[in-house]
DNA sequence: AATATAAGTGAATATTTATTCGCTAAAAAA
DNA sequence: TTTTTTAGCGAATAAATATTCACTTATATT
């Protein structure tokens, strides 16, 4: 019987050596060392590297959105409820950062076949719906819903990079002053 | 004597080929082919695919910032300065998106050497005297000048993918709004 | 023009890396 | 318990790829 704890187990091996040799120059002998398990092994819980990390991927966005909306209050006024979905976002990142690198990472790989992205970008709309609260309650620019969400994630996405390798302490001041310059850019 | 024209030509075969393939995918002999020249040509003009790689990628970090200055009148108030450089880079990321997808790959990419990374690094120098102005004339926030410029950075890389791949045409109108968007995340 | 030096070639080689396979050990089914 | 099935192994194989090298062609030097 297949085991969920060496799929964990992979998985974390291979996000942690995406993170320090990039998916180029991650192969299935360093996966299979990092994992403590032997290659043929991989072979049996994957059919290939191309599908091992389609199915990593596809396990980070989801995880990736799930906790984005955690513990958040649709009842609650936009402006602490948006602040709540930034802050799990920033937070998560920092927190796992070898999972948001390895995200970066295949965005643009040809390792992502088109139809996991297709189920990716699909996972969006959550956010798509957030902005458009904010637009209805006129508290947020009224400006094409894409362009406004790809400065949010572009501009957090930045930051996480940047306060990740200046080594920078995550200070609740910190995040509030970051998350103030996105809020400033995008209210009406 | 070796010809400029052949590291252009293989150059430009490398941008293509990683903006088609990712750094991972392409091979020795997938540039020569694209280059139009014999694989052991590649090998007259660079020690191995790292050293090439590390070479474009330097070309491409300094012709990078100079276009961003392209034009830039320091005499100028600030704020049409800051405009001015911030639609250049913009411009510039679009019509050269080959170069600029290159780039961000590199960036979390073993093919680059601490030594190449620490030059690019360098070269941000002027982004950082101009925001230094800006925060002196007090029209920019008091905030960290890093957050400053990875939140400016960041987030037009991200418009930049966004209206790439959306295929959106890039409008006056459309430029405007979105350097609306980052001058009041950043203005103080 | 004759000679020397350097660029250009692409098939051959070396290296790296994904994948397979015969086997053993464990787990499930009978 | 015996049998069957499945997980796990890692050396062996196959495929892909970087790099070399003996040679040719072009360019510079005398």
């Amino acid at each position: 019987m297949k085991d969920d704890k060496k799929y964990a187990r992979i998985f974390r091996a291979v996000l942690k050596l995406v993170a320090k040799k990039g998916l180029a120059g991650m192969t299935m002998g360093d996966i299979s060392k990092e994992a403590g398990i032997a290659t043929g092994t991989l072979y049996v819980y994957f059919d290939n590297k191309d599908a091992l990390i389609n199915a990593l991927f596809a396990a980070c966005r989801e995880n990736s959105v799930a906790v984005s909306f955690r513990d958040y209050d649709p009842q609650a006024p936009f402006k602490p409820g948006f602040r709540h979905i930034w802050m799990n976002i920033l937070r998560y990142r920092l927190q796992h950062f070898e999972e948001f690198i390895f995200l970066e990472q295949c965005y643009h790989s040809p390792y992502i076949t088109a139809a996991t992205r297709e189920k990716a970008r699909q996972l969006a709309e959550p956010f798509y719906a957030l902005i458009a609260r904010g637009q209805a309650e006129q508290l947020i620019k009224n400006v094409e819903k894409d362009l406004l969400i790809t400065f949010i994630i572009g501009s957090m996405n930045e930051l996480v990079k940047q306060i990740h390798y200046s080594g920078a302490a995550l200070t609740k001041a910190r995040m509030s002053t970051t998350f103030d310059l996105c809020w400033d850019a995008i209210k009406a």
